[in-house]
DNA sequence: TTATAATAGTTTCGTTACTTAACTATTAAG
DNA sequence: CTTAATAGTTAAGTAACGAAACTATTATAA
């Protein structure tokens, strides 16, 4: 047996393992904490928070936030619908494209997305307090490898 | 000013970055896998999964899983209500403290579980083709990392 | 040109995934 | 021995989805 190819082989079943005790939990107690954070002090749910910090970061398009979010139109459809009405995104017609609807942070949603962003910062940050810059600049790279992953 | 509190600073910004256009679309492409693949095939919903996975991980009690998922009880409770139902989870009373119900997987769960991961497993791994086995190390240690940040 | 296909978004309707509040049962602590 | 804490459930309501069917617009191709 090739010694290369077997232990390739584990690293990824490691790889696989630690995936499953790690980002779960770790996803988890973010969710958590924005639904304590963005729900709370500003009537924020946590798909909500997604589409606008979607929008913050570039995405467009109901079909751009759908394909990042992995999930379908018609539930970006929705979320943009309630969020429009609460005065924290506009949704206009494109001239050349009609059929595209321009989605855009009003100066209330960027606000709102800025103060919830603050308070998660502060939050992420006490839990990276304590790890030294060797171990924060590995989980940077880590980030990088698992991104490409995703095409 | 010191500069290794600068950089250290600088660092911990980011991560933050780089956690939020990594770790969300990571999960949501896993999250949307796992529909694909646990729904059509067995009829599991992704909150199904999870809570069949924490069990199978050495979770007993619906605290358990409640405090790993980082959401309510009755949320839990309901869930793992419908697996008994289906035949893939037991509950059984604790003698020593009667109010602990233990929860535990039953044949058919642990096979239609072996049945999810095996499939999982599979993609995955077809994503990490094309990686050095440098930075699968370097993915791992970063997930020991990120670990360490939830307690 | 005019069908026809593809794309962007929405509406409707149903199901599932939660939450909060109130409840039972049991054990622990004062 | 009563009060508090813990484990779990039930009930009722809401939000977050998905599937299917629809409108409007642009692109393709006969």
């Amino acid at each position: 047996m090739t010694p290369s190819l077997t232990s390739t082989k584990d690293i990824a079943e490691e790889v696989l393992d630690r995936f499953w005790e790690t980002v779960p939990p770790l996803w988890g107690q973010v969710r958590g904490h924005i639904r304590a954070a963005a729900a709370e002090k500003f009537r924020l749910s946590e798909e909500q928070f997604q589409v606008l910090r979607l929008i913050r970061a570039g995405k467009g398009s109901v079909s751009q936030v759908a394909a990042a979010r992995h999930i379908t139109r018609p539930a970006i459809s929705q979320a943009v619908d309630a969020l429009v009405q609460r005065g924290l995104l506009t949704r206009t017609q494109d001239e050349d494209d009609r059929r595209h609807m321009q989605l855009a942070l009003t100066d209330s949603g960027r606000e709102t997305m800025d103060a919830v962003f603050k308070a998660t910062r502060a939050w992420m940050r006490s839990r990276m307090a304590g790890f030294s810059e060797r171990e924060l600049e590995n989980v940077i790279r880590a980030m990088e490898t698992l991104r490409k992953m995703l095409e």
